[in-house]
DNA sequence: TTACTTGCAAATCGTTTGCGATATA
DNA sequence: TATATCGCAAACGATTTGCAAGTAA
């Protein structure tokens, strides 16, 4: 879907935004569903998804497209990596700096036109690191 | 699925195994299938997803886990990355040495237990960038 | 007023799973 | 022979979409 130039800012779209705005977490859109529903209860599922489309095709959210899992999205729209609970699939902000010049690297050995990439971690978050460990 | 220590190499997983090493593309599972059929046409869908899920288990290939969209596969089970055409979806390595020191840098500064990382580059394939092209 | 957006429900699509039959070790 | 694996078809879950009604600008 391509971003319509007459965009308007629906109850919908701009409660949505606010939410992701406000927390830091990175939720499905289920997730936000469920987040808008106490404020909307008769908003629909397809419209979150309809919405988050559109917000992050305009920058001012961010869809996470790694790991071939659901899709989160993230409140903040600044270029940065995540790192993900390979046991319960919890998604933190990564407390790296962005590299903005690993893309040089390969610019000159790829027939491809390099336009960004995408880092993720993995491993295990405190609370599954704990329970794997007393099972040891 | 835990790989069962008594696992058998049927003729169906020994030819999608050799089916993925011959060849250096980075197919669906239904790229799979499309393949293997014309060797064995009653094998189903679901068995090319079993045995996928078991090779890339047992190490012998690799399940590319990144971007939201379907999962991909590779018969190379080396460490490496790879770059996606943002346009028409084709993947290929990338011609970068694996960083092997990366997840040093937040191992300190994160409360998870790291333990990989992914990382993949986004571009237009050459083809897809002399399309785009011709159009401005 | 106009056409973008919504709510609803059905459709889509990749993937997984239950089951009885088959074949590997 | 024992049981891992198969083929088949149905189920599943996330996401998308068609449509008539609603609403922002």
């Amino acid at each position: 879907m391509l971003v319509n130039q007459n965009m308007r800012m629906t109850r919908q779209r701009k409660v949505i935004l606010e939410l992701l705005r406000q927390r830091n977490t990175h939720p499905s859109a289920d997730e936000v569903y469920q987040w808008v529903r106490p404020l909307m209860p008769r908003i629909s599922l397809g419209t979150v998804y309809r919405n988050l489309e559109v917000l992050s095709e305009l920058g001012e959210i961010q869809k996470i497209e790694v790991s071939g899992t659901i899709k989160r999205f993230d409140g903040n729209p600044e270029k940065h990596y995540h790192i993900r609970c390979m046991n319960c699939g919890r998604l933190d902000d990564a407390p790296m700096n962005f590299l903005s010049n690993i893309e040089s690297e390969i610019c000159s050995s790829t027939d491809y036109k390099v336009m960004g990439h995408r880092l993720e971690f993995i491993g295990l978050c405190p609370e599954c690191f704990t329970k794997a460990s007393s099972r040891w």
